[in-house]
DNA sequence: ACCTGAACACCGTTCAAGT
DNA sequence: ACCTGAACACCGTTCAAGT
């Protein structure tokens, strides 16, 4: 059998990719991946659709992630870094109850104006066996973090520990009102609309949490 | 060709199933899809795991469920009823605060002990296109007008429109503190158990809801 | 070393064929 | 009429083979 594999160099012929470095390819993995959630919802996100976008092939994909657990997480770490971004925006060195009520209505902002993206974070749920990262968990503490420094601000009846503990009581109120307006399941047609129910939560909790 | 079809009636040979109505088969899909919900998590709910386990085949689930998406709504009402139960079991005449409270802490409860079917509730979303069954929709009011009548009589100085809107924040609220601490999502730890974080943002929404 | 793409195991869903 | 089970389309994942 003679066949022309006469040239020498054969990838002369037909370059190696290489045209992106492995961390130029991750990035590009993740950011049409966070298209594809925006645009067509966690549910429509496939590696082969993922692939074909950035112009490689799956097995490219598992280059740089592990699997698509992996690359689910690191979307989701990209979320809580901007609502980490946009939450300490808020917070200035007014009023303690006031900001909490402005970082309260703007996580709901955000919720509301990237629904998909943020409603991944939490319907999709790891194995059984495995575990979260450690550098995810310190991005969920750091949006946690914001509220806590609050609430120490605020009364001086209770210690650092009482404290914690109301901010991420009221912390995961406002979180729960949003995903049961959001995902449609608290239906607030008719009782004023959703971001007059967060006030209203924040509010008395807070007038609560000073009075006797 | 000779084939050894001779007998008048094949039917007697291997009998048709017919040993369940299709009533019957709908409840022990539903049965075992609990089962397995329960005992290995949702994502590990599958049709044909499912028709294994009742002794037809995935052929037949179809038969009496729409499909896929349709058995899991199914099985998301059973524990939406389910969970309605148990809160009723904690009104009684005595006064609304306590109630509520009651009703909290048992919702808890029953996220803590059932934790795989509680999540299911959440952690699935329908596609973009189909929306809840008038059905379903109705359990889920129920659930949420339990909460709406104990506010009704703790105030009288706000309106039924008012008070609407104060239940729904408020178990927007507990559901959210659930559903972050039962996640791992609100570190607890060391700032006291997720009971003692509930009843906390009740106490304090109600102080605050009832004061001027 | 980088990348491909066929192959595999495993999904939900359908439907012609059997009794 | 009830039920089967092969077939299909579509997943995530792997890995021998190409350059």
């Amino acid at each position: 059998m003679y066949t022309v594999l006469n040239h020498s160099k054969a990838y002369y012929t037909m370059a190696r990719r290489s045209e992106h470095s492995q961390e130029e390819i991750k990035q590009m993995v993740l950011n049409v991946a966070e298209t594809i959630v925006d645009e067509e919802g966690f549910s429509e996100l496939k590696v082969r659709k993922i692939a074909m976008e950035i112009g490689y092939t799956v097995g490219s994909i598992y280059m740089v992630f592990e699997n698509m657990a992996d690359l689910i997480m690191h979307v989701k770490g990209q979320t809580l870094d901007d609502i980490a971004l946009q939450l300490q925006q808020q917070v200035n060195d007014g009023n303690a109850e006031q900001i909490i009520q402005d970082i309260a209505t703007t996580y709901l902002s955000y919720a509301n104006e990237n629904i998909n993206r943020w409603r991944m974070i939490f319907e999709h749920q790891l194995a059984e066996n495995e575990l979260v990262p450690d550098w995810y968990q310190r991005k969920v503490d750091t949006v946690f973090a914001l509220v806590e420094i609050q609430f120490q601000q605020l009364s001086s009846k209770h210690d650092e520990q009482q404290s914690k503990q109301a901010a991420r009581a009221l912390w995961g109120g406002v979180h729960g009102v949003c995903i049961l307006s959001l995902t449609g399941k608290l239906d607030l047609v008719g009782v004023g609309n959703i971001e007059e129910t967060v006030v209203l939560l924040v509010e008395n909790f807070i007038k609560g949490w000073k009075a006797d």
